[in-house]
DNA sequence: TTCCCGGATGGGAGCGCTCCCACCATCCGA
DNA sequence: TCGGATGGTGGGAGCGCTCCCATCCGGGAA
């Protein structure tokens, strides 16, 4: 395979052998679909998609046609001419596998899987990896391969990011992107609210020592959550507090706990950006031989069902994932179905869910 | 949307608006990139397609249009006559999002993904959900959408799964599928020795009153993973021990623990058919006032980076879920290329991995 | 009766691509 | 000198579908 295109996204294709004529029988098509139904190609058409125009009898011998044949659509060339690839992306713009192992990733798959259920859309998954795969699934995404793209915003936006709100091509990003001139739709939880939430809570419980383990700065969920709590501690009243950086792990939270701790070890309690964190929080506050909640207060952010039972229950801020993901998914099929259309950002209120970590 | 034909697959689209013709300006076809380089549209496709017959002057001479351009070959053109869709499906069987939520899922995206990176193939999700769905599934990948399928089969798979193997589309299953007759290709770690192997370790250790934490019985991983265990007993010239059943997840490893030492309190080993399990396994030991290892050995599987690291390392049988993913992928490649030749199952050898939770 | 109108139908064109085949050079061995 | 390989090229057909248009048929108004 010679030369100079190498980057062009699908165009040099890996040659594949030409799939020495698969041994099945061709599958029936729109004709031979008409011929059995003994109706034209056109009018079969017609009671395939909405049967408009469409007589009785018409419509059902086309049924009955459909069903005995076995019959598909195929979608090639529906696409070749409707312009429609019936498929979405989800874009995923991380260079490594990290983002998978986050569940997030999974009640995001959930969600948008769940909104495109009765549709005839497909989910396709788009990694963009190293660096000049951007460009390339820039391509794709410009190309007409699909009609929309949700985009898992998890870090702050590589500068392709912003081109693709010009390539025509729908998208909806989950998670507030960075670019906030560009207004392009997204859906978020109310970070800020939710930060904001867990200091009132904790201050409510009068707790006056806070500190606060933060996500990773390059995250727009991180940083509102963290303005969020620095808001609620100057409306109760209370002094900014210590800060901690970890990385949204069990093992960042324990690591940015210890820290934490070594500067205040007055504190009495602790709002964790995440609940992996939380729990590693948790964990390094009972190596210390202290206790949760009676000497340090603990709130985390996710509302995980999975932690909530591990015998501490865990207050935390609820971020309803599956949902979100599935309004995204919503959002994009009504920009495809309408564009031109502004969209406008769904931002899901926060809601602090007490539980065991901070009763008392 | 009249009668009858609601299930057949891909039929009824939800009908979306005729999408207002997007306002972006149409794309570059292969008639305008010849032109633009100067050529036939043949040489102009013959140099997208590797080249074979092109003089380097008209290479050069499209490759540079490509770039100019910004040309994308039209892939649903490209498949309505290669009859190659260019995708292939990653079919998850779960009626719900529980196998989502588990980070194997995670690992097999990821390493699909991996091996899928230098193809022009893209990754197709299908969740096959409610029941009736499994038929619509069966007959998407049947009608020629996608090139090849991955099916996950995690759990005693549904009838449709045999039928796959029927519609000539080539599949390859990750995790031994329950349908040994019909010799479906598959990837998997070897449970069977995987589970010797950790009878043998905690035989070698002088441990005598050994009990296992099995997986659910309807996944071949968990039957043959006792399977090899209780083989591993005998070779060790001890009893059977006792079994209990857990469903993966740390907290049913800790439920199954706490009846396996109600049953037989002398245990000093533990066989833990996942790691999760075995991480509630060690839990349940600590919280009743016995010790890791000293009182009790603790063996896992999967051998999950994250876990390894919980202040306890976890003695535990590798499962390279990400690269096992890939060599599926990579089968199933081969696979597409040549079609009807058989396909070898391929199967990872195991490994223990010892650390400290049976140190000593 | 004649005319028209609207619902139902069938045929043709064409979406963008790959493949097959015909064509034209050029170069070689006879 | 001429035949037949050979390498490069271009045009035509056609993949399976949807859309546009022309056609047809029946019933109510003129």
């Amino acid at each position: 395979m010679p030369s100079g295109c190498r980057n062009v996204c699908g165009v040099n294709q890996k040659t594949i052998q030409p799939a020495a004529a698969r041994a099945t029988r061709p599958l029936p098509t729109l004709e031979d679909l008409a011929r059995a139904a003994g109706v034209s190609r056109s009018t079969a058409s017609r009671a395939i998609n909405g049967g408009s125009r469409v007589s009785p009898e018409a419509q059902a011998a086309v049924d009955a046609a459909i069903l005995e044949l076995g019959y598909t659509p195929n979608r090639a060339a529906r696409t070749l001419v409707t312009r429609r690839a019936g498929s979405v992306a989800l874009v995923i713009p991380e260079p490594d596998a990290r983002v998978m192992m986050d569940p997030y990733f999974a009640a995001v798959v959930t969600g948008v899987n769940q909104a495109l259920r009765d549709t005839d859309l497909q989910l396709v998954l788009l990694m963009s990896r190293t660096g000049d795969d951007s460009s390339r699934t820039l391509r794709y995404l410009g190309g007409g391969h699909v009609d929309g793209a949700i985009v898992v915003s998890h870090h702050r936006s590589d500068d392709w990011v912003e081109t693709l709100g010009s390539t025509g091509v729908p998208t909806v990003f989950i998670g507030r992107p960075w670019d906030r001139k560009s207004e392009l739709p997204f859906v978020d939880v109310d970070n800020f609210e939710g930060g904001r939430l867990a200091a009132r809570h904790l201050a409510g419980l009068g707790r006056t020592h806070l500190g606060t383990v933060a996500g990773p700065s390059d995250m727009t969920a991180a940083v509102d959550r963290l303005e969020g709590w620095r808001q609620g501690l100057k409306e109760a009243g209370l002094p900014p507090g210590p800060v901690a950086y970890g990385d949204f792990t069990t093992a960042g939270g324990a690591d940015a706990a210890k820290s934490l701790l070594a500067r205040s070890p007055e504190l009495d309690g602790v709002f964790a950006a995440s609940d992996l964190m939380a729990l590693g929080v948790v964990d390094l506050v009972r190596s210390m031989k202290r206790r949760v909640p009676e000497d340090i207060a603990v709130v985390g952010f996710d509302n995980r069902a999975i932690l909530a039972a591990n015998g501490l229950g865990l207050t935390t801020v609820a971020h309803p994932m599956t949902d979100m993901a599935a309004a995204a998914a919503q959002l994009l099929i009504g920009a495809i179905g309408n564009p031109g259309q502004q969209l406008e950002p769904v931002i899901y209120p926060a809601e602090l869910v007490v539980r065991g970590s901070t009763a008392g």
